[in-house]
DNA sequence: GGCGTTTATGTCGTGTGCGATGCAAATGTA
DNA sequence: TACATTTGCATCGCACACGACATAAACGCC
């Protein structure tokens, strides 16, 4: 083998690094108007899907570790758009609910995934070849936490 | 746009943050080895290809802030993988030029590449989906920088 | 030459991410 | 029931990322 794989144009990872903190970027000016961060955004979509979950419920779908969500989730806290509350049958437990300001952000947040797509859909890119990428990451995604889990 | 399509952009952003962590956790077996990050190797990629550039060029090249290199460049020197030396025709730039330990870290490197790729070939995903995905990646990264400088 | 503007780099503060580790509640097992 | 183990959450330390801002050198224009 010789140098090209080690050339940065030929790396895979790296546009997903790259796409992925470009993407965080154009999501800010919107996230911005409610005070909130791209990962706080994330805890927010799974809160409004279900209306109390425990941090491990959470660090599941958003495949991030406690020692980020919690952080993260007390930082939401003190902006009054969460609560935390250990469980009554489980004292180990914390159960994470949406206050009434962090259902109201909802109705805010709704315009947003139309003005990402808006941005992500060119001549060259269709519906159909985000489908398919999507399905792509999500297979890497399934390969990659397993791989972790075999570790443990 | 129906309600589907509305969802797309958290169905595709979403996996692609996740997918960017997991690849650069991927990478940390081999980068731990060396006593590197992930983005510490994105600049030796850069460095390896070209002898000597400045810290300008660098933030182009990985699409990264001077505030983000700055101190990252400076744990590099402090590892003695590289130098940075003020150029002597303009006053205001900083030269980045490898190591000798840094040039030999390349040779340790290489079979990083075939390493990765390996764990993210599959059944379902062939070297051409990998270099498609590869390509609309690299769209939206043009897209996405861009509408950054446009911004300015 | 004088001086406002641009350019290249850097510092600071805040918010992630994550490995290592701590700790208390729950669980399993003899 | 004792006690080792597991589980759920948290703290700590370090390394990014990045917006806002600072600073000095170079440039442009008169």
């Amino acid at each position: 083998m010789d140098d090209a794989q080690l050339k940065l144009s030929s790396q895979v990872c790296f546009p997903v690094y790259s796409a992925s903190r470009l993407i965080t970027k154009a999501y800010k000016p919107y996230l911005d108007e409610m005070g909130i961060t791209y990962p706080q955004y994330l805890v927010l979509l799974v809160l409004w899907e279900n209306d109390s979950l425990s941090v491990n419920q959470i660090t599941e779908k958003l495949l991030l570790n406690t020692n980020t969500l919690s952080p993260l989730l007390k930082r939401m806290e003190k902006m009054e758009l969460l609560q935390r509350n250990r469980s009554e049958t489980d004292e180990r437990s914390v159960i994470v609910q949406l206050t009434e300001k962090g259902k109201n952000l909802k109705d805010q947040a709704k315009p947003i995934p139309e003005q990402l797509i808006k941005i992500l859909l060119t001549e060259n890119i269709k519906i159909s070849d985000v489908l398919q990428l999507k399905e792509m990451l999500n297979e890497w995604i399934t390969i990659l936490t397993e791989d972790n889990k075999n570790l443990e």
